[in-house]
RNA sequence: GUGAGUGUAGCUCAGCUGGUAGAGCAAUGGGUUGUGGCUCCAUUGGUCGCGGGUUCAAUCCCCGUCACUCACCCCA
């Protein structure tokens, strides 16, 4: 063991093979699903201008104010390492004019890496895998079912455990402001009441409050006014028919008029999924609706929805195990050291018709590479050894029914071939 | 950023009120001079996180430090 060996930065996972091949399975069947609704991949940088997320998450969201990883460029630029995949996104959507023409709907979605410096906890990692999507161009409450749908629908296809999708409107700019007002004037009548972080950020976000845990604003806001009492027609309407829609596709949902999403872009529609299994922080997903972030980031007013899953905590909340295929060689070559040239050379030959073969570099005892070829899956073991060598024939032994058979050396491509298409 | 808990073999963990370490799994060899899954035997493998202190003696007690874990905040 070496003294000190440099260790993976805090927070920061490597996926080993023996996850990662669930890992990949679990992305396969999100690019199903995906495809199904009509989405296309979107490649993202995982670095973009600091002013992406500044302006396009919001200055006064933790991310902003204490979460990202911002660094300077040789050129003297600000550039920040992604902490979640919206901003980037609408800033290639307005970057390659894709509303255009006038009323196309754009339906993207991306996998890959996000990086938020907060304290490593269960489900939580300062560099995590994010699977989003994002729906631009539709107003429509069908839009805002139909993202919930298929986010339902991949969790359902990756068995996760007991899910519950809570659901909630946060108005528009029209009833947010009155609400807002009151809520204020609620609060400040019980200043007293709140703990110390709540009292010093109620007037500049009172929504928040509501995601307190301590006990004193806890009680105090089972009072306090909520959004649900102060939606204008269109966001009531809209809010309805989203419910609707969610309802005729047979999603089950729980109302929470108490929720509040961490990210200001939001505005009507937003829904979170949690599931069974992850310690505290049982957020799978998240998302909504966020009809002017394109228009605040320079943008044509497009409206948009769009939500993004976790996929560690995927990963750690499924509960009967996923069906695949691993991948194990086609063949293991068991070989003696008088063999190991002929062995070596079988191994390329093979190899090169496109069969995959595994083999130790060094034979070791034949009990050894038999516990090997074992172990690895493979469907056949062939042996070769110096009788073998002379008699130009190897062993051919299949592992599943452990019945062998003589095999010529001179066109085991093709014999191979044909037992491992059978 | 705050709080708590844990650091002993590659992995999972024992180790009583201080006497410098053990099991299971894994690995390797053998029982079958050339045949896996079961079984049996043997072997390899440890600066007991790191630094200091108390003591005749510290894996064990004390202090510090680092790392990991969990929780708060907040989020995927």
């Amino acid at each position: 063991m070496a003294n000190n060996p440099i260790k993976a930065v805090k927070g920061v996972k490597d996926i080993l093979p023996a996850d990662a091949t669930l890992w990949r399975e679990v992305e396969r069947r999100a690019r199903a699903q995906f495809a199904r609704f009509g989405f296309k991949e979107i490649v993202l940088p995982i670095f973009e201008k600091t002013e992406v997320f500044v302006k396009g998450v919001g200055e006064e969201t933790d991310i902003v104010q204490k979460e990202m990883y911002t660094f300077q460029d040789q050129g003297g630029e600000s550039l920040t390492l992604r902490p979640e995949g919206t901003a980037s996104c609408v800033r290639a959507f307005i970057e390659h004019s894709m509303y255009h023409p006038p009323g196309t709907i754009t339906k993207l979605y991306y996998f890959g890496p996000m990086f938020r410096r907060e304290r490593p906890q269960a489900g939580r990692f300062r560099q995590f895998y994010q699977i989003g999507a994002e729906l631009f161009g539709a107003l429509e409450p069908e839009a805002d079912a139909e993202a919930i749908h298929l986010l339902w629908l991949f969790i359902q296809s990756i068995n996760i455990k007991g899910p519950r999708l809570y659901l909630n409107s946060l108005g528009c700019d029209t009833c947010r402001p009155p609400f807002r007002a009151a809520l204020v004037n609620f609060l400040t009548a019980r200043k007293e009441r709140l703990c110390e972080t709540c009292q010093g950020r109620y007037q500049r976000n009172p929504l928040r409050v509501f995601d307190c845990k301590a006990q004193g604003c806890q009680q105090v806001m089972t009072e306090a006014p909520t959004i649900d009492k102060h939606y204008c027609p269109d966001c009531q309407a809209h809010f309805d028919r989203v419910k609707k829609g969610l309802e005729a596709l047979a999603i089950p949902y729980e109302l929470n008029s108490r929720m509040v999403r961490g990210l200001d872009y939001y505005n009507r529609t937003v829904f979170e999924v949690t599931a069974e299994g992850l310690g505290s922080q049982n957020s799978i997903a998240g998302g909504g609706r966020y009809d002017d972030l394109i228009k605040n980031s320079g943008g044509p007013a497009v409206p948009a929805i769009g939500f993004a899953l976790g996929v560690e905590r995927l990963l750690e909340s499924i509960g009967t195990p996923l069906e695949f295929s691993p991948g194990h060689p086609d063949v293991f070559i068991v070989y003696m050291e008088a063999a190991a040239d002929e062995a070596f050379r079988i191994a390329g030959r093979l190899r090169r018709t496109g069969i995959a073969v595994e083999k130790a570099f060094k034979p070791a005892s034949l009990k050894n590479q038999m516990g090997k070829a074992d172990k690895s899956g493979a469907r056949f073991a062939l042996i070769i050894g110096e009788e073998e060598l002379a008699t130009r024939t190897a062993i051919l032994k299949n592992l599943k029914n452990s019945t062998q058979q003589p095999i010529p050396l001179a066109n085991l491509e093709e014999s191979l071939t044909g037992l491992l298409t059978s």
